[in-house]
RNA sequence: GGAGAGGUGGCCGAGUGGUCGAAGGCGCACGCCUGGAAAGCGUGUAUACUCCAAAAGGGUAUCGCGGGUUCGAAUCCCGCCUUCUCCGCCA
């Protein structure tokens, strides 16, 4: 969410930026600026009778201690109008602010400069690539096939206990994802990430925080009966440890990463593209948090980046690095880099990591803010987030292109975490 | 899940209808004192919105959260969240 006070002070900068994100904000943005007039106007008139009642009761008080009970209770018949005309501008000011926020939440975040122009995933900018393209023989397999055939990834048995995407891991496929996780939480942790084991439900204020409610809410599974949320990736729970909270400038760079199950009900995505690992309603994630300071957080972003590049040089695994242009960015992304990794066998490019800056837009959300030292004021964080990494594309690729004669072979950096070499 | 007791500022803690945004203490910051430090003394010490070109200075709200009663609520009433103790259940 954007600040009143950055769209008004940047209005057309505002608009310029947001066309880049194909998104036209003219209006919205007219009537945000309206709609915040009107705002301190209500203000303005409510302060004012709440301040003139807050007087004459400071005098009632006085008059009853004096005895004077007749004339305390001539004032109080003044004040009958001025509570109804309390009740009234507070009612109004309540639906304003309403307004303003549900026309606020509408307006996406600002594409950093360095965000290239474009409409749609065509239109990325490939920053780097790298990794050795696996060469496989014409009947390579793809990896729910390989997964069948050394039996460590069992989907029907998921959907005999649960439902489609839900798959069942079992025998080196189960070693496989715990080895995985380990790794990554191990890197993270020599990265200078303080490891987080968060809770995996969430309540609402939690998910309006990092932005999931409203706007995605159909798509997080829903325990109505507590009305908790399951998370759909951890940056919910790590992101939300900062809401409501005042940092100081010493606190910088906070880093922070956590292992967990991710749910997303991925209300209406079906076909070819979900054969497999490639989508699922359940899967493991290690995910890493920045909060920095407004200075530093394109420089984290890049920091960021190549870490997650690390993690997949370290996986052999072919990979390139898209900066994402304009019109294929999240609505609350001011700069993202999306990673991916080619699954031979079934000749694909899968996304297994979204690297992202938010710049302010969710620390107006959260009111993460922090002090300059020896500085009165708040300012709003930066936060940023990335996927260091998603766990079943990885597999899927790992499966596709490792696979040999003998059996899959696995990654040396993974060995000593599976504690075997090659699933056979 | 049942019964009872709590939730006050960075922390401790007073306050049960009237100049209470809140005593007192601790902590912290600055100043004085000192050769330097400690102690001592003095001053200051929340957040958000808003008025003002800005500063200074005002106004409003906030005592777990949300409603209500009242001229006036930290204080009374209702709902919720949460902590502790006991019982029940349980990995």
């Amino acid at each position: 969410m954007l600040t009143v006070r950055q769209i008004e002070e940047n209005q057309h900068a505002v608009i310029q930026l947001l066309a880049k994100k194909q998104f036209r904000a003219e209006s919205l943005v007219n009537e945000i600026i309206e709609t915040d007039r009107k705002r301190k106007k209500l203000q303005n008139q409510l302060d004012n009778n709440l301040a003139e009642i807050n007087r004459i009761s400071k005098d009632i008080g006085q008059l009853f201690q004096q005895g004077k009970t007749q004339e305390a209770n001539q004032a109080k018949e003044k004040t009958t109008s001025l509570k109804e005309d309390i009740k009234l501008y507070t009612r109004q000011l309540e639906e304003s602010v309403q307004l303003l926020h549900e026309l606020l939440v509408q307006l996406p975040n600002l594409p950093h400069e360095s965000v290239p122009e474009g409409r749609a995933a065509e239109d990325n900018k490939e920053v780097r690539a790298g990794g050795k393209m696996p060469e496989l023989p014409v009947d390579a397999l793809p990896h729910w096939d390989l997964a069948k055939k050394y039996d460590i990834i069992d989907f029907e048995m998921g959907n005999k206990i649960t439902g489609s995407g839900f798959p069942l891991y079992r025998n080196a496929g189960a070693k496989l994802q715990r080895a995985l996780i380990n790794f990554f939480l191990d890197e993270a942790a020599n990265a200078g990430y303080t490891e987080m084991m968060p809770p995996i439900l969430v309540n609402e204020d939690s998910g309006f925080g990092t932005g999931q409610l409203p706007d995605k809410e159909g798509q997080m599974y829903h325990v109505t009966g507590d009305n908790l949320y399951l998370i759909p990736t951890a940056e919910v729970p790590l992101t939300n440890i900062f809401r409501d909270v005042i940092l100081s400038s010493f606190d910088f760079p906070v880093k922070i990463a956590a292992y967990t199950p991710c749910f997303r009900r991925e209300a209406g995505s079906y076909g070819k593209d979900v054969r497999g690992l490639n989508r699922l309603h359940q899967f493991d994630k290690v995910e890493i948090v920045q909060i920095q300071h407004p200075d530093k957080s394109y420089e984290a972003l890049e920091e960021m980046a190549s870490y997650v590049e690390t993690l997949l040089k370290k996986l052999d695994l072919p990979y390139r690095i898209m900066l994402l242009c304009g019109g294929d960015m999240s609505f609350t992304s001011a700069k993202t880099y999306d990673f991916e990794v080619l699954a031979a066998g079934q000749k694909k490019w899968l996304e297994v990591s979204s690297v992202s800056n938010f710049a302010s837009f969710q620390a107006n959300r959260l009111k993460l803010r922090f002090r300059e030292e020896g500085d009165k004021r708040t300012q709003l964080a930066h936060t940023l987030n990335g996927s260091a990494l998603a766990l079943p594309r990885i597999v899927a690729a790992l499966l596709e292109n490792n696979q040999t004669q003998m059996g899959i072979k696995i990654p040396e950096a993974l060995v000593k975490y599976t504690g075997f070499n090659m699933i056979e």
